[in-house]
DNA sequence: TGACTAAATGCATTCGTATGCATTGTTGAC
DNA sequence: GTCAACAATGCATACGAATGCATTTAGTCA
């Protein structure tokens, strides 16, 4: 069912069966009425293929995720497309495999001729972000940034969350704390480690770095266990993200250790799992909602002008102080054993 | 950059620059490998809608979910994104907003010209259906299942699910049995109740019930406590889905009550977080892996061909003996206090 | 060598919609 | 009453690629 059927029917041209379905058109209250009476009749939809192809709107937005078992990325992918939905927006997803490169699949994502690209905890080749930039195709780094590279950012700010949990675990007066390391390369995981070592150093504390592998249960669940079984185990520890945090946490209980009496366990993200009560997890909380927003209007779907110059944004996360971390002051010791 | 530009580059036609990017066209190899490797250097890549509104294929598939909070579809859409991912296909994501019935989005999938729609724990209407099949959109339901509806369907066999629940529990010697519900239209939520009543009846067993309201880990948390408060408290609760148990778990732990020394706690779906040692669960594994090959192959994106008349899979659930369960055997509980 | 076949390429049209321009009809102001 | 301004519609073309058909070229066989 086409619009050159529907204007058959009805004895008028294609074009007005166009103008009717677009707002902004010229066309008589009446002639629309009928139009879309007709149309509704005969089960007329607008082909929207064939209108990307004239207007070059696709309103399609393409979304890379690295996996979708980690909540993580469940929480953004909602946040995300319940912002686009209402703005008649399609989220097109695309999960790279393992072993592939986002730089391998842009221009498939290309192909597609979306009105924008959000990548998550990935980047991209400098000219592949200039071949996307020709195109004029947005692109938004979620939850990655790469100073010097011509392309927008959003990311929670890292290295402040390290400083932050440091200052919190100081307070606690924790002396002995461990960091659990996400993927070598990750700057998400290097950016919270190095803001983490910075404040403890500065109040002289030395810190554990244990190499976690990847961001999954799994890895937590190891790394805890390697951690707590040296000679001099960690009185906290602090993982690189909240999936790898319940991993240890796991771990340790099955072998026995009180969390938080005989170790505090803290975690980088705040999904919602970590508010449970069996983690209840001392986290910070990644400003799910602000980084959406702050993806979009740099997209260009929001309503104020975007700055054509790459631009970063760098968000606070929020500490949730739960009950995964506990004071080590004397007293506090002295009543919990 | 279009194909007539690199056409004129070259100084050849436009169908030539086509022909060069179709694998069963007629051109020399010579050819081909010219074209390429301007196209290549022109930064060409067809345009996928263009060429869409010829060939009638979009290679985009759409994917409806209720949620993305409930890992139960992250790992829906995992397993459907990493088979659709090779044969070149993509996904549309589609998540209706509470209020929204599937029905009210259909069209606009389809507006998308869409190769096919899977959707998840959900329905449509008959005039929906057929008015999909009109279009030679193929439909699959996946993970429910209406009996006389004109359209594919790929589910978990609930009823069985439930019976093997009761089975077991009943081996383990539960007297005192409860389920507790999901939505309370949702065909997945009452199938799974009436196979698990059925069995215990057959026993003699009678089965508490208890609203939960909708599959979420609060309603879950809540329903645990009420049960278990009341004057006769039951020795086992089977909930609609694993993330509802996980809630309950955590209820009742903070509660001061021992699982499964207290009671035994069993849910459904079988997410991968069912066998992490905070919980540990006892549940009924979807075998998800088939439900996502047999949802193609209906797609009609199988070797198979897919029967033109619409067919309904139900596919055997697998029980997963956890943790979370434990016998009522006299002597047990003697044991166990 | 000539005719016949198959491969390679160009030409023209098509997919379904949007839109600039021309045309017609209507209204209002002087 | 005349003319301008504007609203409503039709006509024709464009978007970018795929493809049936016609044409050319090369290759094969008798």
């Amino acid at each position: 069912m086409t619009a050159d059927e529907v204007a058959r029917v009805l004895g008028v041209s294609q074009s007005t069966i166009s103008r009717a379905f677009t707002a902004t058109a010229s066309i008589s209250d009446e002639m629309r009425t009928r139009v879309m009476a007709t149309a509704a009749e005969l089960g007329y939809q607008p082909n929207v293929i064939a209108r990307s192809l004239m207007t070059r709107r696709t309103n399609i937005v393409a979304i890379v995720l690295p996996n979708l078992t980690d909540p993580f990325y469940a929480v953004i992918l909602d946040e995300l497309t319940q912002r686009l939905q209402p703005r008649g927006c399609q989220t097109l997803l695309f999960v790279p495999t393992p072993g592939q490169e986002v730089d391998e699949i842009l221009p498939t994502l290309l192909q597609y001729q979306v009105d924008g690209i959000i990548i998550t905890s990935a980047t991209v080749s400098s000219s592949m972000a200039r071949a996307c930039a020709k195109r004029e195709t947005p692109v938004v780094l979620l939850n990655r940034y790469v100073p010097g590279l011509e392309i927008h950012a959003v990311s929670c700010d890292n290295v402040a969350g390290g400083r932050q949990m440091a200052e919190f675990l100081l307070g606690q007066h924790h002396r002995r704390p461990a960091f659990v390391t996400g993927q070598l390369r990750a700057s998400t995981s290097m950016d919270r480690q190095s803001g983490f070592v910075a404040r403890l150093k500065e109040d002289g504390v030395e810190c554990l770095i244990e190499q976690g592998g990847d961001h999954t249960y799994q890895a937590g669940f190891d790394a805890a266990l390697r951690l707590m079984r040296q000679s001099n185990p960690p009185d906290a520890i602090f993982f690189a993200s909240d999936i790898m945090a319940f991993g240890g946490m796991d771990a340790l209980r099955r072998n026995g250790f009180i969390i938080p009496d005989h170790v505090s366990i803290a975690g980088f993200n705040g999904v919602p799992m970590a508010a449970w009560a069996s983690y209840d997890l001392t986290t910070i909380r990644h400003p799910f909602s602000q980084m959406a927003d702050a993806a979009l209007e740099l997209l260009g779907f929001g309503d104020a002008e975007v700055a054509s110059s790459p631009t970063t944004r760098l968000i606070h996360g929020e500490l949730m102080d739960r009950g995964s971390t506990m004071s080590r002051s004397p007293e506090l010791k002295r009543v919990r054993g």
